[in-house]
DNA sequence: ACAGATATTGATTGTATGATAAGGATGTAA
DNA sequence: TTACATCCTTATCATACAATCAATATCTGT
């Protein structure tokens, strides 16, 4: 007659949900371990039971999301065809902006807010994988397969606008008064988005 | 001998500013009125005195920051170059991110947060301002001055990049490895955004 | 110079927070 | 059954906070 159904991994996991969706809506400073304990459907005292601390149950967080952001554009060398790359990227950034928004918001108020507990994953993780991203598109400038843009600039600008569809959706859905965005949204958005980039750096999509 | 050369206003725009700084610094539940009056060199109470309570203080810096932000991109007509318009309004939300980071992030942490305060502001006075911005990209299109594409997602992406510089600021900085972002930096990602997009929209900058 | 309005101050209040402590329940191994 | 470790829970702590208050100081119009 087991009262407690539940192991220890998924507590762990279930505390985790409950954290992304209460820091999500709140922030860090606006999410209370009660508020998250209340979701979870646990006693408050269980939560640091299991995280020791609200702040590095907040990293633990944060860990997940970068965790489960895929290497999307990661495989990607010199000699693929950088349209269809470009193309991919932006489709499925957006895709993951649609489906999983409260990760990037979550994600957003940490570097707007200083990024004060993952500056190091940025400098020691991201870094090189900008580094190496920067590689392949100045590859493909010198092999003249596009335009001579800012590689840098490029990937920011890709970022900030698929990732724009998640952490600003309070804000597009009141300006094209809608309640949610949805399958043909995406589609639009990516198509425009495409579209406006890989003409904007001379490339276009092979049939 | 008057101790105090202030009068109300000045007092008012000193605890104006304090509250940006602060408020920009911790976001809303992280920002107390102790700090902001201390950063003011005010005792606590005056600040409630002067804004009744900590939500409308918020209230006011949304709104201070709101006004602040010039209508750019407002007076352009479907006579105008679309090119010139285009890259006249990317370079000086740009600039303007560059030099007033702070108020971007405030918006920003206040829409991710679900733009709670600020709701209303979006529907009444933003909704007409993009419709009527839609609404001469679309006559640019419609007299053959550029190729179409979807008016509001160009709109959004102007947005979010040019906004990205001031949001993420602390993510860009780590990976470019700088202390900040100086005056070359915005001419270089000026001329990459505003390429790309007038390229992508099938537009070129006369001489 | 005076009186009424306005502004400032330090002390205080009640509440919510993150964190801890200590005892009880449960499962496991001998 | 016994012993032990893990897990859970109730009760409680000190702290920081927004907000209020009463008392004092300052200004302003007459």
């Amino acid at each position: 007659m087991s009262k407690r159904q539940s192991n220890r991994e998924e507590i762990f996991t279930r505390i985790l949900e409950a954290a992304e969706v209460e820091f999500g809506l709140k922030g860090y400073s606006g999410a209370s371990l009660q508020h998250i304990a209340d979701r979870a459907n646990l006693p408050k005292p269980n939560i640091v039971y299991y995280f020791q601390s609200k702040a590095n149950l907040y990293k633990q967080v944060l860990n997940q999301i970068l965790m489960d952001w895929n290497d999307l554009f990661d495989q990607a060398t010199i000699d693929d065809d950088p349209a269809v790359v470009l193309d991919a990227f932006i489709r499925e950034k957006l895709a993951l902006s649609f489906t999983n928004p409260r990760s990037s918001r979550i994600f957003a108020m940490e570097v707007i807010g200083g990024a004060l507990h993952i500056g190091d994953y940025l400098k020691e993780d991201l870094v090189p994988w900008l580094t190496s991203r920067v590689e392949v598109i100045q590859g493909w400038i010198d092999a003249g397969k596009m335009r001579s843009i800012d590689p840098t600039s490029l990937i920011f600008m890709i970022w900030a606008t698929t990732q724009h569809y998640a952490d600003f959706e309070a804000q597009i859905l009141a300006l094209t008064n809608k309640e949610a965005l949805v399958e043909e949204d995406l589609k639009r958005i990516g198509d425009t988005v495409s579209s406006i980039v890989l003409t904007g750096v001379g490339l276009t999509l092979p049939n």
